[in-house]
DNA sequence: CCGTATCCATTCCGATACTG
DNA sequence: CAGTATCGGAATGGATACGG
């Protein structure tokens, strides 16, 4: 059985996000729509998963209105997935988390894809938390208040 | 068994980087840990976890050096578990995590903590990926190269 | 208090077969 | 092509009991 969800009674904003966008395949549902991909077979094909859990995690994340059905866009009988602006909003967080594996998870000169900027065609900078004085902010400069 | 990992042969560093944290728990303990949550009774009160469950992704983090074991800060017998480097750098993920959260997961006027900044007590604004120009940079205004 | 080991239920996931 | 239905194995997760 499922409650109904008043989003999640979660009190700590992280928690809650985790609770839509938690998990793995989510999340690679996400990046895939952040590089232009709509369609079911498209995200299939390009993520290996299986059918019936794709199904499942773009009917959740459409549910949470992170994702929208839309009527297509080809002249193709059927629908496509596109990111509403509340999805388009996690941005940040596919961004945090390239970022963080660009950084961390990849060897010396090992080659990997790069986020550019579409005007200038030039990578963008690593992405920060400002403080008041414009500087970037680490986690221990900040704390949680409840 | 498990093969050793030259990190996950993933060409992607947001695969890459789920590999390691793309778990909900796994990014919760990150949250905790950043509250400053460094014992294991800790986390487990905390979160509701069960045990096993815990040292499981505890061990997994001190794998991937996330997480590092420390002698214990108090007098006492035990061990802490403190971010390292690279997991400190995980900040950004959970920050972008927490903003969305605030930003599509809270009805008007729904209490939830804030992050401010230590020093001057005031919450910290919006993080931001900044193109070229200085201005914050939307997804549509990025692409991937591969 | 910290962690491991075990048991059991539930969920996740992949493969396959099937329907419009 | 886009999904649904089903099946079986693996992983997850909670609870409990046990030892350092």
């Amino acid at each position: 059985m499922k409650t109904p969800d008043p989003p999640t009674a979660e009190p700590c904003p992280v928690a809650r996000a985790l609770d839509v966008v938690g998990d793995r395949w989510s999340l690679l549902i996400l990046r895939d729509a952040f590089d232009g991909v709509r369609r079911f077979g498209e995200f299939q094909r390009s993520l290996g998963i299986a059918r019936n859990i794709l199904a499942d995690r773009l009917r959740k994340l459409v549910e949470q209105q992170v994702l929208e059905v839309l009527p297509a866009s080809d002249g193709s009988a059927y629908e496509e997935y596109g990111l509403t602006d509340k999805g388009a909003a996690l941005f940040r967080v596919i961004v945090g988390l390239r970022q963080w594996g660009e950084d961390h998870l990849f060897a010396q000169g090992e080659a990997h894809s790069v986020l550019v900027e579409k005007k200038s065609g030039a990578p963008v900078g690593r992405m920060e938390l400002r403080g008041r004085n414009g500087r970037a902010l680490q986690a221990a400069d900040t704390v949680v208040k409840k």
